[in-house]
DNA sequence: TTTTTTGTTGATTGACGGGTCAATTAACGT
DNA sequence: ACGTTAATTGACCCGTCAATCAACAAAAAA
């Protein structure tokens, strides 16, 4: 049975299982035995890949914040001029694939794992300098002084916007997610402008 | 001992534990001995007064809820003119009683709640709905056909607010939070608005 | 006074979950 | 062939926790 170079194999799949467990029922109570289960093996090979459990929330906190940073990263590829920049950020953070119900249920999580694990709010510390980061770039030349503050509104709107959709019963809504954010940044980049 | 008339006191003190106590450990995993002994009582006891621990939980977002439901309505009893309800709104939202740490946490886990606890998804979506309509009364008059989107707009980023300053390690920014949400707001009333 | 109601707890229970370990299986190098 | 090493698991231990219960204390009612 037993055959050579499993460890990526499933360390991938331990992570994904993760992400869709704790998006499945929505919280952090999961046992490691359920997300073993989910991944084709015994919670001991859980163990014996992962440290604990906390290790395996973290990959799968890393490997969703791998993602988007790609995300993010593709999108400036392709994106010219400071305005095209802010908007790839934005349409970035709503592509599907971050914004699947399973992941939008893990990054509540996420939080709540960084008000009692330090690397987790690490993590989610170096997420938020990111994006705060990548949003002033393409708004200095837009609204010049006025750029880290607009940069923190967006991203608290991004989170916001996120946030809500976790509620949300039936289908999520990209199309209007992006709209509602590409609307604030229309008004924010409209003002004071003499058209 | 036993002296007449706890029912009251007890359950207030219970609850007011349960959300200290969400609070400082920043998740769900609080053990119903933990909230009793915060609240000076016997875990027994505390099955005595709730059901469960999820009536528990159930009876702090109620609590949490009905206390910011009045500082809105105090808030809107004292604005005139719609810029003001709005503002109203938004000030109410950040009071320095709805924006103590324990309570942010306790924003956040409630979001979690809502995920697997029918009844406190049902809280969350009364609290949104009043929310949205308050917004959207005072925007109407100001941004007429654009009101309901500006609205959910303005509470998106109001709950992305919140939810950043659940990672914030030292002192909580209220004045800055204010400021960020208003600004979005004046950004969105100034818009078309030929000065 | 006796009875009932309300308040209160320590002890107990039953279930469950994380983590460990000894033991088994198969591929690999030599 | 043969030891070495990676892969894998079932069983088990230990701790924890929600919930229950029997029993006791005090005030109210009878």
């Amino acid at each position: 049975m037993p055959k050579l170079g499993m460890e990526p194999i499933r360390k991938a799949a331990l992570v994904n299982a993760t992400i869709a467990e704790i998006g499945r029922t929505g919280s952090l109570d999961v046992t490691v035995s359920q997300i073993a289960r989910r991944a084709g093996m015994s919670s001991a090979l859980a163990h014996h890949y992962f440290r604990g459990k906390e290790a395996m929330f973290l990959a799968a906190m890393r490997h969703v914040l791998t993602l988007y940073g790609a995300e993010v990263r593709g999108a400036l590829a392709v994106a010219c001029g400071p305005e095209a920049r802010v908007q790839a950020v934005v349409r970035a953070s709503f592509s599907p694939a971050s914004f699947r119900r399973e992941v939008i249920g893990a990054w509540l999580n996420f939080y709540v794992m960084a008000q009692t694990m330090p690397e987790a709010a690490r993590l989610l510390d170096v997420y938020q300098r990111r994006l705060r980061s990548n949003l002033r770039h393409g708004l200095r030349p837009l609204v010049g002084p006025r750029a880290p503050a607009v940069a923190e509104a967006l991203a608290a709107l991004i989170d916001g916007v996120y946030l809500r959709q976790v509620l949300v019963r039936g289908k999520t809504d990209r199309a209007g997610a992006v709209e509602t954010v590409l609307d604030v940044l229309a008004a924010e980049l409209g003002r004071g402008a003499r058209t």
